[in-house]
DNA sequence: TATGAATGAGCATTCATTCAT
DNA sequence: TATGAATGAATGCTCATTCAT
C-alpha cells in the first residue's frame, strides 16, 4: 500500500535521479571522460558526493543508466519512425535520420556507449536493441519488395556501420571542416540505402 | 665515425622504445584508456616507471608517438595503394581496404586517434592526412570520368564516414555477432563506392 | 538556529585543523623545509594524506595559513605593546621585545615567512604589516621628541634589520654558543634604540 | 712524483670543479633551494648528471663545498680588512662592510649557510670562523681603548646579529621597498658601532 | 534522505644516486 | 674521466567509495 507521502517521496527521488543524470551528461560533454569525476558531478548537482551513491551504486552503474536511458529514448524514436504511416523505405530512412540525430543530440551517451570500452563486461545490450530495430525495418523493405533480395543481416550491419560512421565522426571531431552536416547526413543515408533498392524504382 | 658502442647503445635504445610502444598498445587494448597508466605500462615492459620518461617525456607524448607512428604507417599504405598500376577506382578501393585493415591491425592507435578526445587541444592533424589522401583518390576517379561529377569534398567525407563506421565498430564491439567481417567490409566498400560510379560502367 | 550536531562537527573540524597546523609546525621545525612533506605530516597527524586536503587546499595554502595565523598573532602582540600606557620609547622597546619573542616562540612560522623563498610570487605581505606597525611606533617617538629628527623610514628599517638579525640567528643557529639570550636581546634592543634617542635624555 | 700529465689533469679537474660550483651558485640563485636539482645542474654545466658525482660525493657535499668555498673567501676579505693600516675601529667597520657586501655578492652561499637547515649535522663551522674574526676586531678596538670596556663576546654577538639582519633581509626580500641600500647599510653599521664607542671620541 | 569527514589506492612525474660501459 | 640508462623512493594530489551521524 502506498501512502501519499511515499509517492511524493518517490517522485522527488526520481526527479533528483534525473537531475543527476542530466548533470552527468552535461559534465561528460564538457570535460570528457578522463576528467569526469563523481565529485565534480556532485558539485554540479549541488549535493554531496556520497549522496550520488543513494541513486547509483557506482560510477559505472551511473554510466550504464545514462546510456540505457538514452538508448531507450533512441529506441522509442526508432519505433516511432518505423510505425509511421509511410512506406517501408521511408520508414527506414526516417529511422536512420533519427539514429544520427540522436547521436548528435546525446553525444555524451553516444560516446559512452560506443567509445568507452568497459573491458570486462560491457553489457553490449544497448546497441543490440537499436540494431535489431533497424534490421526489422530492413526486413520490412525486403518483404515489401522495395529492397533487392539481400542478406538482411549483412545489409543491416552495413547500414548500421554507415550510421555509426557519420554519427561518431561528427560527435568526435566537431572541429573538422565538415561540409554542411545536413548535406553530409543526407548523402550518407542516400548512399547507404541506394545499393539496396530494387532497380527500376528508386 | 661511429664507435661500436654508440651504435649498439642506440640500437638498444630504439629497441626498448619499440618495446615500450608495443607494450603500450597492448595495454591500451587490454584495459582501455581509462585504466591505462604509466605504472602499469612500466610493469608490463619490465622496467621502472621513471625509466619510461627517458624515452617519452610524458604520457601524452607517448600517446602521440603511438598514434603518429601508426598513422604514418597508414599513410604509407594508403599511398602505396593509390600509386599502384590499377585504374583509379581500383586504387581507391584498395586504399579503402588498406584503411580498414589498418584499423583492425592497430585498434589501439585507431582508438586513441579517434576515440580519445582531448577536449581542448587534440592536434587533430592525424585524421586530416589520411582523409586528404583519400580525397585525392576520389578526385582522380572523377577526373578519369569513372565517377559521376560529384562534389568531391562531400563524396570524400561520405566515404570516410563509411570507412570509419565499419572500422570503429569492428574495433570497438568485437564481441558483437558480426557477419563474416570480410564480407561486411567488402559490402561496405561496395555500397560506398557504387553510388559514385558513372552509370553504364560498373 | 544551530543544531547541536553541526556545531559539534564544526568544533571537531576546527580542532583537527589546529592539530594539523600544530603538527606542521613541529614537523617543519624538525625536518626543515626541504624534507617537509604532506605524507609525513599526515602520518604525524595520524590521518590519511588525502584528508589534509579537506582542510587545506594545497601544501602552499597550508604554509600560508601557518604563516598568516602566526603573524596575525605577532601583529596583535605588537599592537598591544604599542597601545600600552607607557611613553612611546618604552612602547617601542616592548614592541621590539614582542617581535623577538614571537620569533623564538614560533620559529617555524618565522622561518617559513622569511627563509622560504617562493622565488616568483611570495605575497610578501606578512612582514610588511609588522614593519609598518613598527614604523608607526618610531614615528610616535619622533613626534614625541624622544627621538632625534631622523628619517623615520630609514630608522625603522634599521631597527627591523636589528630585530630580524637577532631573531633569525637565534632561531637558525640554536646550537651556537650564544651568551645568555636575554642579555643578547636586551643589548641588541638597547644598541638599536640608543642612536636614535635625543641627547640629554636617554 | 708528478708527471706533467697528472698535473694537467689535476688542473682540468679543478677547473671543472669550479665550473660546477659556479653553475650551482647561479642555478641556486635562479630557481631557489626547492627547485634545485642535480639534473638541472648537470644540464647547466653541460655534462652528465653522473659526472657530478666524480667531483662531489652527494648533493649535500656539493652544497657544503659551495658554502665552505664562499666563506673561505669571506674569511680572506675579513682578514684583509682587519690587517689594513687603519685604526681598529675603521678596520672593524671595513670588516663589517665586507661581511655585508659578501652576502649581497653571494646570496646563494649566504642563504645556504644560514637559511637551509640541515637538521642533523650542519657543521656550523662556517659562521663560527667569521664570527671569531669579527670578535678579534672588536677585541682590538677595546684594547686600543677606542671601545668602552664592554663584554667582548656580547658586543661581538650583537654586532654579528646586526650584520646578519641587514644582510639576510636584503638577500631574502629584495622586492621590499628598501631605502637606498647603501644608506641602510651605512646606518646599520653606524648604529651598531656607536653604542660601543668611548664617549668623547666618535 | 542526506551529509561530509575519512580512507586507501592510485596517479604522473621528478629526484638523487648507481653502475656498466 | 665521462656517459647515459636505470632504479627505487618520494612528491603533491585526486579519486571512488564508505560510513557515522
Amino acid at each position: 500500500m502506498e501512502t501519499p507521502t511515499s509517492t511524493l517521496r518517490q517522485r522527488r527521488k526520481e526527479e533528483l535521479r534525473e537531475r543527476i543524470l542530466d548533470a552527468a551528461r552535461a559534465l561528460f560533454v564538457k570535460v570528457g571522460y578522463e576528467a569526469f569525476s563523481m565529485r565534480k558531478l556532485a558539485e554540479k548537482v549541488g549535493c554531496s558526493a556520497g549522496n550520488l551513491y543513494l541513486y547509483f551504486e557506482s560510477q559505472e552503474h551511473l554510466f550504464r543508466c545514462l546510456v540505457d536511458d538514452s538508448f531507450a529514448e533512441l529506441e522509442r524514436e526508432l519505433r516511432a519512425a518505423l510505425t509511421s504511416k509511410h512506406d517501408p523505405v521511408t520508414q527506414l530512412r526516417r529511422g536512420m535520420h533519427a539514429y544520427i540525430d540522436f547521436g548528435l543530440r546525446h553525444p555524451d551517451a553516444y560516446r559512452i556507449a560506443f567509445l568507452v570500452v568497459r573491458p570486462r563486461q560491457h553489457g553490449a545490450i544497448d546497441p543490440h536493441a537499436s540494431f535489431k530495430t533497424l534490421r526489422t525495418a530492413v526486413s520490412a523493405c525486403v518483404a515489401a519488395r522495395r529492397f533487392r533480395k539481400v542478406d538482411v543481416e549483412l545489409a543491416s550491419q552495413a547500414l548500421w556501420t554507415a550510421l555509426h560512421g557519420v554519427t561518431s565522426l561528427l560527435v568526435q571531431l566537431p572541429q573538422f571542416p565538415w561540409v554542411d552536416s545536413e548535406r553530409l547526413i543526407a548523402t550518407v543515408i542516400d548512399h547507404a540505402v541506394e545499393p539496396l533498392l530494387r532497380r527500376g524504382r528508386s
